[in-house]
DNA sequence: AGTTTATGTCAGCGTTGTTGACATTCCAAG
DNA sequence: CTTGGAATGTCAACAACGCTGACATAAACT
């Protein structure tokens, strides 16, 4: 695609960004990109006969410690029986703990075990290599508009989600 | 997070955009973000008995008509054995049309019907309405970050699978 | 011709999503 | 205080889609 296109007759600024076929690239560029992102850490958890659904909790119990089970489906985005199954296992390995709530004795508050949070240490480690490689690469602008892209290209739900753990200083 | 943080005492620059801080909120964007990139053609495939694997199938199909089964897994970096149940399904339900090759006759040239094309202008319509949004909202120079951070993030050999397609004007 | 290599198919298993049924706890109405 | 409903979490069974292993067929090499 060396071929220099003349900007459109209309919408002044450019708008290529706009096309059907700039679009396309924007589509692909995420598939195989989200599979570099979890590349590394799938590696680590396919020896231990974890998945990305033990990850994906291992991080979220992290960042907010204590949260309900409730809590972390919402962020999660899958049914409690899924997110169960997944629990139980990391429970019976002793890398989080179930406490029953003491005003509530309905929830269960989850918290990383020492063991637990090794293994976290060591996904998010794997994980921000790729992603310190990345953004080094790219420089401080292009990491600034890639991250106001994937906000805009959330769910309101999820945003809200997002948000509200980007301003956790945890 | 409003308190505004002094610069680095070195590095110059700015290399704030590199914190374990940042890296982290880059991480969570990416993860929430890939939920809402795949949630329109999510629902409309959950409405056939469809997944994800059937639609990217599809979508590569559809990009480089006539291509091979082998070359198709190349691309979704899946195994054969799991690219052929769904390639299966979606030519039995007459979305895609198997030819064998001419000039090698192990070989399998993949085709979408009408019924197939159709069924991916739906689905990539809807992809592209969300992602036609958001590039909308972030504006030109974020673009052009977004699609700079994620070309690094690819594994090697997914850059060159992506930069192939990307620079095919199909 | 005979062995090796490449391509694709079939069978079976594990992770992780789903819905349905259920036990426990809380809370509010009577 | 009791009772009925809502909220929280657990257990069971099923579907989608990764995976490895075994195999049939066609091509290529010696």
């Amino acid at each position: 695609m060396s071929d220099i296109r003349p900007a459109p007759a209309f919408g002044g600024e450019s708008l290529l960004f706009l096309t059907d076929e700039q679009l396309r690239q924007g589509i692909e560029a995420m598939f195989f990109a989200y599979r570099g992102f979890t590349a590394d850490p799938d590696r680590i958890l396919a020896q231990m006969a974890y998945g990305r659904a033990h990850h994906r909790a291992i991080h979220f119990i992290n960042r907010a410690p204590g949260t309900t089970v409730n809590n972390l489906l919402a962020i999660l985005g899958v049914t409690k029986q899924s997110l169960n199954r997944v629990l139980r296992t990391l429970i019976e390995d002793g890398m989080v703990e179930s406490r029953v709530g003491t005003v509530d004795k309905r929830e269960r508050h989850l918290f990383l075990t020492d063991k637990g949070r090794a293994l976290e240490a060591k996904l998010s480690d794997a994980q921000r290599a790729r992603m310190r490689a990345a953004y080094k690469e790219a420089g401080p602008e292009a990491v600034a508009g890639f991250r106001k892209v994937l906000e805009a290209m959330m769910d309101a739900d999820m945003r809200r989600a997002y948000t509200k753990l980007r301003d956790t200083t945890s």
